[in-house]
DNA sequence: AAGATTGTTGCTTA
DNA sequence: TTAAGCAACAATCT
């Protein structure tokens, strides 16, 4: 699942690759992914250029020469590839038909791919995804600005301070595990890291929120710190769908200390990790060390 | 073949 | 008003 250290991956390859150069085609082949209508996606892209790619937890955006902004989220199972060149999409139907492919490697335009952007020096931007959940949208400045408030502290920004976490922490009455996947809260926090971070910092899922002290939250804070600097460094997790922009997994999968690690023994105590539902989701703990 | 999977929204309830 | 909890969404895999 693609969670901040994997979006920041992607944008920081696509910045090296897409900026400044002239949008010379625009072909989507899915309206509920690819939001608004197709003439308008081509009135507003066609000649233009992306100047810059920011993002805010997990979502990206792209903004355009004309002051405008692609916003693009990949939820689940979205990916965005970036390829120099491309045979196939020169000639013939940009989208495949085919029945059986795979959502990972294989040639490019799949099934899978519901947006395809064409650069003037013939390389190519892919937007994947299977389950149709992520979603590509053309908004204004001012809407950009308005989705970004909707943000809570985010880590490796100059906002993710202790003080402001704690607080956070301490006034949540429900789980621990459901106010760090909280977006307005806390951004870019998904599955994977906040099981990584509560083992990390020896704290049960199921914790009222209110009730970690302020030791543990300083804890807390350091572990989320350090799984996200981890991740990012190695150019985050693929668990199943999750794509870098050259359509390479990323190797933290190999750094995960609980995620996915049911049945398995703790690395610190030995004890078998279990794996049971907490604010909705599957979720990985040591029932030893975290208490 | 039914059930699990997950990020976010939007509904219901308190 | 605000917060908490949960169904819904889609497609695939087990």
């Amino acid at each position: 699942m693609p969670e901040l250290p994997e979006v920041e991956t992607i944008r920081r390859d696509l910045l090296l690759g897409v900026l400044k150069k002239k949008i010379v085609g625009i072909k989507i082949n899915d309206s509920k992914v690819v939001r608004g209508d197709k003439k308008n996606w081509e009135k507003e892209l066609f000649g233009k250029q992306f100047l810059d790619i920011l993002r805010i937890g997990k979502l990206l955006a792209f903004k355009l020469s004309t002051g405008k902004y692609v916003l693009l989220h990949l939820r689940m199972t979205g990916q965005l590839i970036y390829k120099e060149e491309n045979k196939i999409i020169a000639g013939g139907h940009p989208f495949s038909k085919k029945s059986k492919e795979k959502a990972v490697g294989g040639e490019l335009p799949n099934k899978f791919t519901r947006l395809i952007i064409e650069f003037s020096d013939n390389s190519f931007l892919f937007f994947n995804n299977i389950r149709r959940f992520a979603y590509a949208k053309i908004v204004s400045e001012k809407d950009w600005l308005k989705e970004k408030k909707r943000f809570g502290l985010e880590p490796k920004t100059d906002n993710f301070v202790f003080k402001d976490f704690f607080k956070v922490i301490n006034s949540r009455k429900s789980n621990i595990k459901s106010v760090l996947l909280n977006q307005s809260l806390i951004a870019g926090l998904g599955n994977i890291y906040v099981d990584e971070s509560l083992f990390l910092s020896k704290i049960d899922p199921r914790r009222l929120s209110s009730e970690v002290s302020e030791k543990e939250a300083k804890l807390l804070f350091k572990s989320i710190d350090r799984v996200i600097g981890e991740a990012l460094k190695y150019r985050g997790t693929t668990f199943s769908d999750y794509v870098d922009s050259k359509g390479k997994r990323g190797d933290f999968f190999n750094k995960l200390k609980v995620y996915g690690r049911e049945n398995q023994e703790c690395l610190i105590c030995g004890e078998k990790i279990a794996k049971i539902r907490v604010a909705g989701r599957g979720t990985h703990f040591c029932s030893r060390c975290q208490k």
